[in-house]
DNA sequence: AAGGAGGGTTTTTTT
DNA sequence: AACCCTCCTT
């Protein structure tokens, strides 16, 4: 049987187009990532060698998901593998084979967001900023701004509106020496230095060319000003690139993504092809319409019908409660009889929400009642401290440059290196422009720092260049080598000493036991393993590795999650709590500007288009918000969504779509 | 330098 | 309520 039989006329229409821009237009459950994993599959079909193929997506894990579907669909046919990664996994891949060409060491360090925050505390106090005029993470947030919208750092003083971005502008020189002179990228920087590498080194820019004859973009309305160029200029040549995307599901724009590269797709490609996908599969027409009614509400959008396959779906609920201790305890009750009166397996269930807050006391009462979950995202295992800190002396070991690493572990466990010696050995780097090892030699043979301190950096030195060695020399067994530094350094008796009750302990150490299970796992994967590539690895996947397990294990289980990181899945039964002002449209954006609700909104829409069956909104009227209780109103979205839009002038319906692209995260 | 007490602040969303 | 930072004592 012709597998494309099970397509409708429009997912054909997408999956057969060859080459050529072809921009596809999907609503909400519509079925793209379908339509993507054919399009694989048809292109390898008709002869193009299947690592010719590059289908990028917004995350690792729809990255996975995408691979699995396609080489099940490809069967054992396929003597390669098509490429399916992220737009930052993609820039890592041509950055291991290419950074040398732009003065950087071969082993470049991935900073993480607390390397990040690390460096620009540093930078701060270098500039004599307390944290207090400029958080780091207001400096951080400004800078990661410039960067995806190409402003170099010497550039970023054109950009200032204020005081706090005049200051941002001079930190932000200083955060950029600060990575370059430790070799290190962070994040933004990833998709930069690949531009950079692309305009400077046109011959590269040729191979990749020539090694990527299609090119998909998944999500593409969430794509930003660096990665819409890098795109661009991969596909100069044969303009073989095939976007898919839903302008309505835009909720990155905080982040820098620009809704413009979507809606001004076909003024960018003229002989675009445009094929929309407006068959839902997924939702009941209640629950569709409900959408329907919202997001109408925005203006500047692609007016869409979106058709229901679906009918006489469950009713849609609306639940209030006195606060989020009552608005748990009956969401869990409910789930319980679900699960255990009308047979639904808790893996169809999914509660969704705005912010890492929500979940807390959701939480509780599922661990109280014994239902199985999952929290999405959140604090998980890499953002625990033991995690972070045997990472960080790991990063110290591959990357010796890499100062927020060695910041961190410098005197943990406590070896008596103080801060006002490290103080003074920042200064001194600072000063002299070179690293903090060096400035450490210079210092200790001046005896300018104390001499207990001195030796125990000495004897740091000496066993993080030992480990060094030993990583190197035994790749194949890093897992081994790790469990060797752990007692080394002594940390055991460091959780001992941190965690009084017993419980604790054996907890922490069975996540020390669980990371080096992670690179035992690592090592028996990557064909060819090494420390260096574990960390960028593990820098770029993050948090969202522990999916390997969880996965397996969360099968049956109820998901918890934000609703930023809701987008692409759908489930049975959705529950969104916290539908509230404040929360969702969230306070932040109620100050900020329409296009901030606008956002907002399509958050919400979102939201609402997981649901497959069953959708329940639920609101609290008063929360606890810093240890006091606090009233709440029923989020503005309950009332829009439930009711037809007041006639609008026709102005606003059509409104420019320039609109759209004037977001301010 | 280490550890503990007290005070002030905070979380929007993430590759 | 929880966390982080700073200051204070040892």
């Amino acid at each position: 049987m012709d597998p494309l039989a099970q397509l409708n006329p429009a997912q054909q229409e997408a999956v057969l187009t060859g080459a050529g821009p072809l921009l596809v237009l999907a609503g909400a459950g519509t079925g793209k990532t379908r339509v993507i994993t054919f399009r694989i599959a048809e292109l390898i079909r008709r002869g193009t060698p299947a690592d010719r193929i590059l289908s990028v997506t917004f995350t690792n894990k729809a990255a996975r998901e995408m691979h699995q579907r396609a080489t099940s669909l490809l069967g054992r046919s396929s003597a390669t593998q098509p490429v399916i990664c992220t737009f930052h996994a993609l820039c890592v891949r041509i950055l291991r084979q290419e950074i040398t060409a732009l003065g950087y060491p071969k082993h470049f360090s991935i900073y993480d967001r607390g390397d990040q925050e690390s460096t620009a505390r540093t930078t701060l106090r270098e500039i004599q900023v307390s944290d207090q005029t400029l958080r780091p993470a207001d400096l951080l947030h400004r800078i990661s701004r410039w960067k995806t919208a190409g402003v170099p750092p010497e550039r970023a003083a054109d950009y200032v509106e204020n005081d706090q971005d005049f200051l941002a502008a001079v930190a932000y020189r200083k955060y950029q020496a600060a990575l370059r002179s430790s070799g290190a990228v962070d994040f933004d920087d990833l998709l930069l230095v690949t531009r950079q590498l692309f305009d400077e080194h046109p011959q590269i820019l040729r191979k990749y060319q020539r090694s990527f004859e299609y090119i998909q973009i998944d999500e593409y309305q969430d794509t930003n000003a660096a990665q819409f160029y890098l795109i661009s200029a991969l596909v100069k040549p044969h303009h073989n690139l095939c976007v898919v995307g839903d302008d309505d599901q835009s909720i990155y724009g905080w982040r820098g993504a620009e809704v413009t590269h979507i809606l001004n797709f076909q003024k960018q490609f003229p002989q675009a092809k445009v094929v929309r996908l407006q068959d839902n599969y997924r939702c009941t027409d209640e629950i569709l319409q409900l959408a329907n009614r919202l997001v109408r509400h925005n203006r500047g959008r692609h007016e869409k019908t979106l058709v229901a396959h679906k009918h006489n779906g469950r009713k849609i609920r609306f639940l209030e409660y006195e606060d989020e201790h009552q608005e748990a305890e009956q969401l869990v009750r409910e789930i319980q009889h679900l699960n255990t009166e009308l047979n639904v397996p808790a893996g169809h269930i999914a509660i969704l929400f705005r912010t890492n807050e929500q979940p807390r006391p959701v939480e509780a009462q599922l661990r109280q009642h014994n239902v199985r979950y999952v929290l999405i995202g959140g604090q998980s295992f890499f953002d625990r401290r033991e995690i972070r800190d045997i990472l960080a002396y790991l990063k110290a070991i591959a990357f010796p440059n890499d100062e927020p690493s060695l910041l961190r572990i410098v005197n943990v466990p406590a070896r008596g290196i103080g801060n006002s010696t490290m103080h003074k050995l920042i200064q001194r780097s600072v000063a002299s422009g070179q690293s903090l090892w060096h400035a450490f030699d210079e210092a200790a043979s001046q005896r300018a720092i104390p001499a207990r301190a001195a030796s125990s950096l000495q004897a740091l030195k000496q066993t993080l260049e030992s480990y060094r060695q030993r990583f190197r020399r035994r790749p194949s067994a890093l897992h081994a080598t790790l469990s060797d530094l752990i007692s080394e350094i002594g940390y055991h008796s460091e959780i001992e000493k941190h965690y009084k009750s017993a419980e604790q302990q054996t907890a922490r150490k069975a996540m020390l036991a669980s990371l080096i299970d992670t690179v035992k796992d690592y090592c028996t994967r990557a064909g060819k393993p090494s420390l260096v590539t574990f960390l960028q690895d593990t820098s770029l996947v993050g948090r969202d590795d522990e999916s390997d397990k969880e996965e397996q294990l969360s099968e049956n289980a109820v998901k918890l999650m934000t609703l930023h990181s809701a987008k692409g899945l759908e489930f049975p039964h959705v529950y969104m709590i916290g539908m509230e002002e404040g929360l969702l449209p969230h306070r932040r954006s109620i100050i900020g500007s329409e296009s901030a609700i606008a956002e907002e909104r399509r958050l919400t829409y979102v939201g609402v288009t997981r649901a497959m069956d069953q959708l329940t909104l639920t609101r609290a009227t008063g929360r606890m918000k810093w240890g006091k209780r606090r009233p709440s109103l029923p989020s503005r979205f309950l009332h829009e969504m439930q009711h037809e839009q007041p006639a609008v002038p026709a102005a606003d319906q059509t409104g420019d779509s320039q609109d759209l692209a004037a977001h301010d995260g």
